[in-house]
DNA sequence: TCCTAATACTTTATCGCTCAAGTTATCCGT
DNA sequence: ACGGATAACTTGAGCGATAAAGTATTAGGA
């Protein structure tokens, strides 16, 4: 398009110059030049400025589950950071899955991305995909869920402190026999585990194995493991689960059962999805901040892209705090 | 890095053939130099290849929305279909803004993507956006939402049949007096509550306009809305809202005022968000088939980009299906 | 044996842009 | 009047790939 501009009589590179504000090119000219691109609707190449220069002005977004509204809720902090600078976000999803992760952050990588933002779907020690992101100096940084084993940036919640906060909140509300439906097993579901344990040792409660279960990570986890802990004996009286999703699930199992919440079972989860105040029973969790992690993550991602020597590390916590919301409100205490 | 595949005193013509199995290369060198690829595990620039080609692989996938599960599923549901095909997408979301999606479009063309799919979020009649589309002859799918004046290929559902289904649903549940809180001023709030009115109407009974009330699109517009309607007399008795959110927002409104669903106010949605079965009462709603919408636009965008000739357009509604639950089920009818 | 034709490569030009290094003018001080 | 600085351009080279056309080399038929 641009030799269309030149029917102005100046040269390719004026014109360049011009449409980047480069300092040696006259008002007037660039005037003219500016003029004579609108009428002709121009609009520079990306995909050959980006050859020439090595910048992509664009930056992957890898998530596990979009229809999780809490990666939603991350994305849109993170596109909210990043357009101002003039920065965008390519949001693929990885459904949970490992592979389909390498193979998406290879796509983006051939795509030339300047950067990444990866809550990853990686088991806990599976590093290799971090390697090759190391070896090949692109910057990135993890959000969400820690990878055992990579030094990297990373934004986050203290999900030890989120899981002890939650469980000891169920504690605290009467609770005698607090079981945990856990999530993955990586760096986040694992943590989680480890925060409950931690706050039923503190409490000098013992920890029954047969109180914490899992199931397939899918829409039904929550209530299929439910229905599960509901045939232990003795049965539990409050469920920490791993999310919101899993929460609203194992409600759905215990009312199912014909019993109440919070009465018989309190239960509590985390993330504090936008529709959680509009379940069955209203959920109580721990809010993330999920919009903060987003936001917090682009920027420290923009720094990492603009630091010409590699930047420090950084591994940034966002705080959580309990929400506290009929299905674990207990004998009037709020 | 290609020069690093020249090691093996073969042009650099050889190799690119090589890795895109060009027929005139020997099998014998094609394993060499797939092997030292491997070797040095090289990728292909796509910046420099899309730039030769005019084929980036790309679609742009612009959704007013992600929070709204309904949009992510619909993105799942495209990349499903487009990554076995090669492509892949990149999600943009508007924030339900004209503007934005504007610029969004802008940037997804000069990053010269193959195709797009829009669920717009331009107000009825602003087709300046597609005419730019038509102009630059950029295939390109409009999912959801119809735009008034624009011939496009569209994939989704037909919205004022969905209205009256819906509407039609409470009056067979014995609603007499059904309200709707209607959607935004577009093609699809625009046709479910001309759905709305056609079911009234074949029904013999009276519109009242006060009965039709909207709220500002947000987290709180079904509740907002709820609580004008609870004030209007006589009161409805049932209703029709724009989407799932709403109603749960709805929802929430009646309980709080101290009346029962569907006893008092029978509600109904649209959508079926994978979590409106948890909701505070299980909500009634149109199933539209999110997943399938995005496949079969992601299917039909194929079908233009692939195509030589512009293909004749189409327009593909895909059924919906009344799923009803408890918030409208009444007197013992299913 | 010679000529055609297929096979397996190599060469050259180009995609749309930017970078770095020229090239003119113009102005200014001495 | 002349060297040097500045402003405002222009010129080549090249980013990493591919398309198209050209060149060997071998095979085979008459």
């Amino acid at each position: 398009m641009k030799d269309i501009a030149l029917d102005l009589g100046v040269s390719l590179m004026t014109v360049s110059k011009a449409l980047r504000n480069h300092s040696d090119i006259s008002q007037q000219t660039r005037d003219r030049v500016l003029k004579r691109m609108r009428e002709l609707n121009y609009q520079p190449d990306w995909i050959a400025r980006s050859m020439v220069t090595r910048r992509t002005y664009l930056v992957g977004l890898v998530l596990p589950d979009l229809m999780h509204s809490f990666f939603a809720e991350v994305a849109k902090g993170v596109a909210r950071k990043l357009t101002p600078l003039g920065y965008h976000a390519v949001i693929l999803n990885t459904e949970e899955d490992g592979d389909t992760e390498r193979r998406h952050v290879e796509i983006l990588l051939t795509r030339k991305v300047d950067g990444l933002i990866i809550a990853s779907a990686q088991r806990s020690g599976q590093v290799e995909l971090f390697e090759t992101l190391r070896r090949r100096e692109v910057p990135y940084v993890l959000i969400d869920r820690v990878i055992h084993g990579v030094e990297a940036n990373f934004v986050g919640t203290k999900d030890e402190d989120l899981g002890a906060m939650a469980t000891g909140h169920l504690i605290d509300q009467g609770c005698k026999k607090v079981a945990h439906i856990r999530g993955p097993q990586n760096g986040t579901g694992t943590a989680r585990l480890k925060g409950y344990r931690r706050a039923l040792t503190k409490r000098g409660m013992t920890i029954r194995p047969n109180y914490i279960v899992s199931g397939q990570y899918g829409d039904n986890t929550g209530y299929e493991a439910m229905r599960k802990l509901l045939k232990t004996s003795p049965r539990p009286d409050g469920v920490f689960c791993y999310n919101d999703p899993v929460a609203a699930g194992a409600v759905k199992a215990v009312l199912e059962a014909g019993l109440r919440v919070p009465e018989d079972i309190a239960i509590i989860g985390a993330g504090n999805v936008h529709y959680s105040d509009l379940l069955r029973v209203p959920l109580s969790t721990i809010d993330q901040s999920s919009a903060t992690i987003g936001e917090t993550a682009a920027e420290l991602l923009c720094e990492c892209m603009e630091a010409k020597t590699p930047a420090e590390m950084k591994r940034i916590f966002i705080p959580s705090r309990l929400v506290v919301r009929d299905s674990s409100r207990r004998n009037g205490t709020s």
